[in-house]
DNA sequence: TTGAAAGCGGTACCAG
DNA sequence: CTGGTACCGCTTTCAA
């Protein structure tokens, strides 16, 4: 491993010089400067990060904790997320929490000192609990706002307005709303903006429901019993159990039933052409958030700023007028 | 943040006493090693990662590289891996390279000298270029072999033949394969494993296929198109879309097709539990990863060892007697 | 603009 | 078993 010693010796010029070189360009004359980067070439010379991190007090780290990877909507979120930090130079350490408040906090302490920044989607985990650990390290929350705490949240609700103004249009005068997961702070919101769009439709509320396949299947039933005309639920793999379970009995969408998504159908390599569902920019949440997590990590001073990212409506075959 | 020193001073000994007690308990004695522990603990003492790593060489980082995260079936091997990093103080960076070999390849080089090493699943880049990186850093590649270089490998190709057996055994004697994705090491060995395991049956290979929901919906034609009675396909949200696509035009399985998945359904939050599968060690295979890892990690001159993971069938209602 | 030297926070060797 | 000390590789004053 060429170190700088080594790059020094080799480009006639002292290790400070190089570092100077190669860190702060603008420092250094133009012919140091192209002789030192030569020279690092040639010896094929790459920073040793620990090394930088002791002196920078950056590691160059950020965690992003999910709740779990088998729901296929945080896929695109990490995806862009990893982009951003890695356009940043920053590697991404990715933590599982199962959506354990525990594990969540437990995890801000086990890497407060050993990452730069912590994006966080912690649905679970107590807003002060998250507020205390924005104290210890930058961290920025996703589809989560705490008070005090930076975060760069997807506007679900507001989608879920679209979709019940389109679903009303169509004549619908009782939705049922398939949530979760349980105990999610998301959750609520997404029955509230739906709830607040059509004063005129009766709300019916199901679940918590897991994001799973079996879930959607078994959903059924209660969905059938509510009496509602269409139903949006919260989860792309929920969604399809219950489509699964409909075409098991010989049901259709619309023609018995209207059904729609608010998550990305996309997401789970699920593109089917023909349900109505929400775009959602979930790469682009990730890339924010850890935009906004790099901007922390650069002045950790700055006020937390809140983020808003709209979603649209793409109605589709799945769901039309009520039945009768 | 505490430092060492501080901590020293709070204790009444030495800087070097006070990293031995911590890390080398057994070089103490005793009495010390209580009182520095608790000055530790009273002073909130916690190793600073990079000084530690600047004098160890080791980053206590391991990168799991996954060509997305999308497909399901890597949610719970990713699982298992950070277990096993977390139980070794490791941290585990993901990432996550779209099955590009050049990004595959760009990864180690970009992470080489800053994780302890490398687990890759990296189903397509060829096997020199995977040897050349294994002899940069600590590697272990997952579901995939390469001379040289150890491996975790789940032994889907016997899974494969298992399912086959179980096919044939139910009169089938026209099986389809619906392979994939495009370029993979272990596609063609799933297809083998088949073959050799029922010789008296005709197997048509379909495919390559994405791991997608959409495509299985649209392979259903050229299954039909096949004449076989059975199909297996090497996912399970392929095979999803195949389900939907067979219950959208009244095909029930297995009255008119058999239908069988090479992939484990519940890491989708698919656990249908009327499909017949293979029960895919998908967590052992990330756990014991990381175990070889962090062994070669600790003796680097280690020779290469290859870990096959058996699997076994789950045999349900997806598959009976062909029609007829 | 450049070089010398002082650390960053630990670990490990060497004496004692 | 313990303390002193050199040093890991780089950045950053401070002088020249």
């Amino acid at each position: 491993m060429a170190r700088l010693a080594d790059v020094a010796r080799a480009a006639g010029v002292s290790a400070a010089t190089v570092s100077r070189a190669l860190s702060r360009p603008d420092m250094v004359s133009e012919a140091t400067r192209t002789r030192v980067r030569e020279a690092a070439d040639e010896l094929g010379y790459r920073h040793h990060p620990a090394a930088r991190a002791l002196i920078t007090g950056r590691s160059g780290l950020l965690a992003f904790s999910v709740p779990s990877l088998a729901n296929p909507f945080y896929a695109p979120v990490i995806a862009g997320a990893q982009a951003a930090a890695e356009e940043a130079s920053c590697e991404l350490i990715v933590v599982v929490t199962d959506g354990s408040p525990d594990r969540e906090e437990a995890l801000f302490h086990r890497l407060a000192d050993r990452v730069d920044g912590f994006a966080a989607a912690a649905p679970r985990l107590p807003g002060p609990r998250l507020a205390a650990a924005a104290g210890r390290l930058p961290l920025v929350t996703v589809n989560r706002r705490v008070r005090g705490v930076g975060s760069v949240v997807i506007d679900t609700p507001a989608g879920m307005a679209e979709l019940g103004a389109h679903l009303a249009e169509l004549g619908h005068r009782h939705l049922a709303y398939l949530g979760g997961p349980e105990g999610s702070w998301m959750d609520p919101r997404r029955l509230r903006g739906l709830r607040e769009a059509v004063p005129g439709c009766e709300v019916t509320a199901l679940g918590p429901y897991p994001p799973e396949f079996e879930a959607g299947v078994r959903a059924l039933d209660a969905l059938r019993d509510s009496g509602a005309s269409a139903a949006i639920a919260y989860s792309s793999t929920l969604l399809f159990g219950v489509l699964h379970g409909m075409t098991l009995r010989g049901l259709r969408a619309p023609r018995d039933l209207s059904l729609a998504c608010a998550d990305d159908l996309s997401a789970a390599g699920l593109a089917m052409p023909d349900i109505t569902a929400l775009r959602v920019p979930a790469a682009d949440a990730g890339r924010q958030a850890v935009e906004r997590l790099l901007g922390l990590v650069g002045a950790p001073a700055t006020a937390a700023t809140h983020r808003l990212l709209p979603v649209s409506l793409s109605p589709r075959a799945s769901t039309g007028a009520p039945p009768g």
